[in-house]
DNA sequence: AAAACGGTTGAACACTTGTTCAATCGTTCG
DNA sequence: CGAACGATTGAACAAGTGTTCAACCGTTTT
């Protein structure tokens, strides 16, 4: 996270305004900016993107999760909250499970994309 | 990162094996799994993330992106290196000023989709 | 050649983050 | 009801990460 507030200025002399000028007018606010990288930090983590894999195509609760991905259930529900808050996943009981899955395309259309970019 | 080598398997009864073992089949493998996660990864930064939104419209060195975002020169190099190694940007000298650009579209799409789901 | 300037780099520090462990909640079933 | 089980939670620790600071590199001026 960057100290963007009351950060040092740049020094350098010689700066192109015009270019900086028009370039900070197009900057979407920085609100925006947090809630986008946000957004990426949660995908940005192997376990979380297992569990996002896993229960891509079918539903799954969360002991079965976690042996899927050999980890211990506190570590799998942990990570599924994040996945929660950032609505990621969904989930509904089923007596004593709670079985998750993803809540909607957007996901799948972004890690689609980056799996072209990574050249996969 | 997961320590998904010798991890503790998870101690549950009853496991819906079925399930786990059709999603275990269907499981990208791990490297792609980190590769994907590197890559999120590194968009999850707000400072990436403004550096990557600044130089989206028109190219821009070092120094003046460090202007626009009220940061040191220093942090700037940083985080561009990380960008750069990630294949997010490219760079061409000029004189003595290093001009960075985005790299490819993929990046664009996917914060666009992103915007979506943020709901911007 | 020396000074000036944009940019890069490495070490250090503070801060964040993921897993573990133990305790707890809520539902189900004997 | 009480035991059993799946799931959640909070604290604590280890590991990872971003910024700062200072030093340095490579061009370009003079």
């Amino acid at each position: 996270m960057p100290k963007n507030v009351n950060a040092p200025i740049c020094e350098c002399e010689e700066i192109h305004k015009d270019i900086v000028n028009t370039a900070k007018e197009e900057m979407p606010n920085m609100e925006t900016l947090y809630d986008l990288a946000d957004f990426f930090k949660i995908l940005g983590d192997s376990t979380r993107m297992s569990i996002l894999f896993a229960i891509d195509k079918r539903p799954m609760c969360v002991c079965d999760i976690a042996d899927l991905l050999g980890m211990t259930r506190s570590a799998v529900s942990h990570q599924i909250k994040t996945l929660r808050q950032a609505s990621l996943v969904t989930y509904r009981k089923s007596g004593k499970n709670v079985i998750y899955r993803l809540a909607d395309d957007h996901v799948r259309d972004i890690i689609e994309t980056a799996l072209l970019h990574i050249g996969e």
